[in-house]
DNA sequence: ACCTGAACACCGTTCAAGT
DNA sequence: ACCTGAACACCGTTCAAGT
């Protein structure tokens, strides 16, 4: 697992093969399969031992809110430090797995607040789902995106009477993505988790 | 382009191969290289066919902010109806190519709004972002999840002191993706897009 | 200009056989 | 219990050769 988890970490996602993984090992690919039985499960296991690893990120904030903000952006930061593994995990659609800890510390948060039940459940859900899209636009760094496909070239191409031409080149340029998910996460937390009644200290 | 639509409409994205395409068309491998160069140009080919298809959706709603979400659900639902299409656009980073007229659309609400510029570029990022991440986790049909990976698996294991029971149950059962998606896009555009200063109706 | 056949370097997986 | 070798059925891609 080790093994897997750095070819994973310092070569992305696709680099883990059954083959390669096992000519790292220097033994024969069909001996993986008799530890971990398939690919599937050898990703399982990989995407586990990461999450074992992973240190408890704390959670800061006065407002009931602001901790459920800062809990969410906790997850927001963990899956973009460690881009590779999430994808992998995405790969399969086990992002839940990867940040489970971190998921929990969310749900505290969100008790705290006064949100359980299904209404925790949909916060969490909303959450995870802006996190995991700004990960698949965050992915793909500028230099590697296929030929034709780079945001000047696609909105060079646009022009409705309706949209400014400013707005235009803004949408061609890049965003800053981090600042950008925090601030949606903001908005998302603000949608999902009332008020505090009595602005209580915590 | 035509037969290549066919395959991923189908069968799926990871079915579109280079061998399979060929055999589909009675003709070598070889051939579609000379045609089209490589797999990843086959696949911006194809997804500029499907984009050119999609017929322009409708734009309701009173209030400026009520029109940009209803813009921005137009791109949900139509990545959610063509949910392959949409993993095989993600697959090469090339989501935005997908969906271009309904962001075009987007921009064109927000500007009515108000929005403008870097702004408007960070409005429609984030909800492109909602959107990408809700299809993540709604792509993978319940029933084909690795085994362990079932929601219900991965929450029995999990205890905390500070969650009640109830909730972990709650997060253990689906939720209700579409409605949720919408929920979530309601609370992107609250931020982002300003309260309207008149409440003009248009 | 368009198509083919053969080849290269990869995949995941199975299965009988070894120690 | 653990590992190997050979094989099957796939990939994307290149390149010389055909018409």
């Amino acid at each position: 697992m080790a093994a897997a988890l750095a070819i994973v970490e310092v070569e992305g996602a696709d680099a883990l093969s059954m083959r390669r993984l096992a000519s790292d090992l220097g033994v024969t690919t069909t001996s993986i399969y008799w530890h971990v039985g398939n690919r599937e499960q050898l990703v399982v296991a990989v995407v586990e031992l990461h999450a074992e690893r992973q240190a408890r990120a704390s959670v800061t904030g006065r407002t009931p809110r602001e901790r459920v903000h800062s809990s969410a952006v906790n997850i927001w930061r963990s899956a973009r430090a460690h881009r590779n593994v999430t994808a992998l995990a995405s790969s399969i659609g086990a992002t839940t797995l990867l940040e489970l800890p971190l998921e929990v510390a969310v749900l505290a948060e969100l008790e705290a607040a006064g949100v359980r039940g299904a209404a925790a459940r949909d916060a969490l859900q909303a959450f995870l789902g802006c996190i995991a899209g700004f990960l698949v636009t965050a992915w793909r760094p500028p230099g590697e995106r296929p030929d034709g496909l780079r945001p000047e070239q696609v909105w060079g191409r646009v022009s409705d009477p309706r949209v400014p031409r400013a707005t235009i080149r803004a949408v061609a340029r890049p965003a800053d993505l981090d600042r950008l998910a925090e601030r949606t996460l903001r908005a998302v937390v603000d949608g999902f988790v009332p008020e505090a009644a009595r602005g209580g200290t915590r």
